[in-house]
DNA sequence: GCAATTTGCGAACACCGATCGCAAAGTAGA
DNA sequence: TCTACTTTGCGATCGGTGTTCGCAAATTGC
């Protein structure tokens, strides 16, 4: 038998029609990773836990899987198999915008994907259904298209900033309660605004009224804005109605 | 002894005035955690390999830091004392733009903070100067201090991924060399174009003569629109002499 | 000198990703 | 049905990881 990893998985058929046949699928453990992943973060992507949601032993998995990077590249464009693509409406900032929304709850739905988008994921059919679809919505925009990639790897990236302030607070670290965290981290800062040498900081301290709060409009606002600036916002105007 | 890992290492006294006088210094560990990472990247932060390029034993690290998480604490506020602050110059957006090229030049001499920056570092003493010397910045500015953090976080996040686009390539991934892996990915890229359900993708594929170049001027125009974006690129008339 | 207190660190533990080799389970052909 | 042949399942195991424990060594105050 030839192992052939040095080609991405995307390459390397599944199964052969001969021998003993698979007891499993790639999708059906991809699955049950990002299940994990969903529950309790990418930490506990392990080839043990995963084996054991299985019912199986870790060394089964090499079987699917060359070694868990390429099991996080399945999951990962698992994940960018959940959007739902429309075809270009004509009006591209707007489809970019309603791409981001989709990125958004997409990545609140999986909060470990935030962390696997600064990186280098190998690309799978789904990411490059994404990529063929932002370039298809900027069909007819004048940029070259290593442009229009660019700030398609800049609008996830923003998008991932944005979710990853919106979620912060909700993940743990390193075995305390994040509660725990937040609070030595404010006693923290408490302890450094009462030696005065960091004033704005102190000021910023006092709660205030009115707080930024992080509603729907606030992505949208944000992601126009940067598409605009980085695809030239002068050639296309873009209000509406 | 009592254990304080409660609180973060900014608030722990580095030594006590009896018992065995340290032999380290956090500073000294951390630096040398830095010249490890500069060098072989941040999975090569073992305990062991630290502390063997500190001639001592693995053990011997937890007396100065709780857990490698602390330490990559330290190494990340290590980091942010390496940049120099002026005072702010009256024109806040220029002064953003300034402070994003500082950061691209400090992320490029230490790739390891690109994926550092989105996730939840504990924020030390230098890293809070960088936040006072940004609302010092923006001190006129009527947005809410709110804003003014996100739009640093923002701010940040875009100078990593942008980091991180410039970088691509200098990375390695798995044992195998980037190169290989590059090659393995363009193969797969050319079966998908092949298969002709990705017209735009082929069609991108063709090396473009007017490929995108990354200048020094890319990255201080993405900010300028991305901060004018955020923080109300009205209300401050940015043409200046 | 003599507690008291703190650090240095060898040894060990639990867990991780990954490999090896063989038994089990299929297919194709006689 | 029997016999290669091919492929998968997976127990056992290896090297490496973060971290803890306990004790010896080093320093302080008395």
């Amino acid at each position: 038998m030839t192992r052939r990893v040095n080609e991405p998985i995307w390459m390397r058929p599944e199964s052969v029609p001969a021998g003993r046949p698979n007891e499993r699928s790639r999708a059906e453990i991809t699955a049950a990773a990002v299940a994990i992943a969903d529950r309790d973060g990418l930490d506990a992507i392990t080839m043990r836990r995963l084996a054991s949601s299985l019912a199986t032993g870790p060394a089964s998995l090499y079987r699917y899987v060359a070694n868990r990077d390429e099991l996080i590249d399945l999951m990962v464009d698992a994940v960018a198999a959940e959007y739902e693509l429309g075809g270009p409406s004509g009006d591209w900032l707007a489809d970019l915008v309603a791409f981001a929304g989709q990125a958004r709850t997409i990545m609140r739905r999986h909060p470990w994907v935030v962390p696997l988008v600064i990186g280098q994921p190998s690309i799978g059919p789904h990411s490059l259904d994404l990529i063929e679809h932002i370039l298809a919505v900027l069909g007819d925009h004048p940029a070259p298209t290593g442009a229009k990639l660019q700030a398609f790897a800049m609008l996830n990236g923003v998008v991932a900033l944005f979710v990853q302030n919106e979620l912060a607070g909700e993940r743990r670290r390193n075995g305390q309660t994040i509660a725990q965290w937040q609070a030595a981290q404010a006693a923290y800062l408490h302890h450094i605004a009462a030696q005065g040498r960091h004033p704005r900081l102190a000021r910023a301290m006092t709660p205030d009224p009115a707080a930024v709060a992080a509603t729907d409009d606030a992505l949208d606002l944000l992601t126009a804005r940067i598409m605009e600036g980085l695809l030239g916002g002068a050639a296309a105007a873009t209000d509406r109605d």
